[in-house]
DNA sequence: CGAAACTTTGAGGTGACTCAAGTGACGTGG
DNA sequence: CCACGTCACTTGAGTCACCTCAAAGTTTCG
């Protein structure tokens, strides 16, 4: 395995991106330890609740945190792209508390928490590309609060699509208006506070304005005019999408 | 002023109940530059957008945080009360995404950025414990994606209560039957996703089935019932409200 | 004491939900 | 390679939680 192809590649380019590491710094980061598992669609990756000891890197393919209420309604609360670490928190925080799954067939990598918390105390640059990527995650956070708290079942559904389009995009995963999406209609609703039922209509009619195409696969036919129904502004993203 | 009562103290509370934190730790925390400002309700602290070079923290009174989209609807998508940082993620994103009023006349303490993010530097407990910190914001968004996205208008805001209540009690600003409640109508509806007019009624509802009193102040009459109304599990929270 | 802000109440509307019944795509095993 | 089971998507009809608009009380505070 040559230096540039290790399963934290993706990770790398983004701390990069943001963080100024040098080359030090990156070396120690390819030299973490880990175990590369691969996974099955909507297998749990982490439990709500659970106590664990490892952080989870997502080195290919799609995956979500959710929570959920003791009535059993679901909520997720964010996507992931190859190059996230899912459950960052896990670091400083002994319980879990949301859960984490895989959307599609995927490759993970779980890297032992005392050795990430370590490199992240001996190596200041490290610790601090960590840290702000976490910031980055609440900021996401936040926008989500906004887009369920205030925004139509339109807005929030083509909101929701400029954002994961951004972000493939930024992580080099492809053309913003043509990228993958794997997401079931039941998981965007679970995503957005809405039905699956509303889902399907409200895409239909995105599908019957020219914004995007529903077929087998999302396509983002008019980005622009998607962008506008959304209102949406990469600001939050604070350009490490 | 004495070493005990600094206006970094609320903080410091905070902190050590989380992050191990030796005497040295906390002496350079309190020798931290600051100036303190007096503050008037709905006074702006932070304004999105703005890129600031100093970090907030609130000493007194009541705080919120809120995103607006560019039709003008407004979401809280935190309150925040003595002994919180306002805005430490601008210690490592440039750009607000957000803005920061005060809820109450408030006493507010700023700190030049440059100054905790070197103490957070040169004192690995300090960083960690600031960075735990802002996992546990991290966590609170997503409770509110939940909240926001799952629950309906009485269990919204009996949770919204509820998480108050735990982390007034757990701040030592009070006990979680009776607490200020210094919200309005209005804000109690940007902060769930409501219209005022809603969150009247369900105020009204909650009072006659006797879980807490709507009067000039929201007291708690039955915590317990509130709880099971709210579904509130305070795990979240990770101890630290 | 007057104005502004906040709360309360009523009446009517609607976006999203629920329930229910298909339809279509895919993988698997006979 | 076709039959079948599963899972996701689609569509219809009726309902409801929450919204909008409007106006009257009440509290706060300068």
């Amino acid at each position: 395995m040559t230096a540039d192809r290790t399963p934290i590649e993706g990770l790398l380019r983004k701390l990069k991106r943001v963080g100024l590491l040098n080359a030090d710094d990156i070396a120690a980061l390819r030299a973490l330890p880990m175990r590369i598992e691969r996974v099955r669609r909507f297998q749990l990756l982490v439990r709500e609740g659970a106590t664990p000891d490892r952080c989870c890197l997502l080195v290919r393919g799609y995956a979500d945190r959710y929570k959920e209420t003791p009535s059993g309604k679901r909520q997720i609360v964010s996507f992931h792209i190859a190059g996230d670490l899912l459950d960052i928190q896990h670091l400083l925080l002994a319980k879990a508390d949301h859960s984490v799954e895989a959307i599609t067939p995927a490759d993970v990598a779980w890297i032992p928490k005392s050795d990430l918390v370590r490199l992240a105390q001996e190596r200041p640059a490290v610790g601090q590309a960590l840290w702000r990527d976490c910031l980055i995650d609440a900021s996401v956070f936040r926008e989500w609060v906004l887009n369920v708290g205030q925004r139509d079942s339109r807005s929030r559904i083509a909101h929701m699509l400029c954002e994961l389009a951004a972000r493939c995009e930024a992580a080099g995963l492809g053309d913003r208006h043509v990228f993958a999406f794997p997401m079931t209609q039941q998981q965007i609703a679970d995503a957005t506070g809405l039905t699956s039922v509303h889902v399907n209509r409200t895409l239909k009619a995105l599908d019957a304005e020219g914004a995007l195409s529903t077929g087998r696969q999302i396509r983002i036919r008019n980005w622009d005019h998607l962008c506008s129904i959304a209102a949406f502004d990469p600001t939050y993203l604070h350009a490490a999408a």
